[in-house]
DNA sequence: TGTGCTATATAGTACTGCTATATAGTAGAA
DNA sequence: TTCTACTATATAGCAGTACTATATAGCACA
């Protein structure tokens, strides 16, 4: 299980990338990112719905409903093109602080 | 200008890795910090005080006063090895999300 | 009928970065 | 002397957010 704050500050970035690759609805996007991880990104509803309304809040995607043909209706999400930007600039702001952080560690961390 | 996440989740790996090099005062973290980081981890005092506080309620650090021949007295803080352990097992969890991320992104970026 | 999985939602809690403010020592300028 | 600036620590209050707990609802299967 990951530390709270290494899930806060990878959250926003797995989201906006699992939805530049086409739109999907929460449920989904919660279990895409614990296959993608083998199980370490393990996020609860709690922490999943809160955040997917502050992006549309932010206005970094976009929902809309759904009918499913087996079960409840499900609200599908697409990524916005401020979305996409801030995406980048995120990538950006992670591989900056990795490599801060492998600097300080040492290069044979690098590998891992 | 980093954000809040990624600051506080690199926060207290950075503040371990330094004192694993050896004591040090708060004040000295915080410029160690911004030049390691070439000015990128500006951290104000609001933000290393409780921190270094929880990290010492949290037996992870322990400190001592001692004066200062140029100025006000100074709390020097050491890791323990409480502390020790914790920095390792939180550089492999950064190293892990890095992983992931990585594999999100694709290649070309693990050179960046 | 009941259990379990899918699917979304939110009130409340706990944690924490950050602003603002306070205190105090030293040094140099006006 | 007085003022400013830098060093050094501290904390109250604010804001953002992960997480727990709880609620609702549809479908499948026993």
């Amino acid at each position: 299980m990951l530390s709270k704050q290494l899930v806060a500050a990878s959250l926003q970035p797995i989201v906006l990338t699992i939805l530049s690759r086409g739109e999907a609805y929460g449920y989904e996007i919660m279990q895409r990112a614990l296959d993608l991880s083998n199980g370490q990104l393990v996020w609860t509803a709690g922490t999943l719905y809160p955040l997917m309304h502050r992006l549309e809040a932010k206005g970094l995607i976009s929902s809309a409903w759904h009918p499913s043909e087996s079960g409840p209706r499900r609200k599908y999400y697409r990524i916005t093109s401020k979305g996409q930007t801030v995406l980048e600039a995120d990538k950006k702001e992670w591989i900056n602080v990795h490599a801060i952080l492998m600097n300080l560690w040492g290069p044979e961390l690098a590998i891992a």
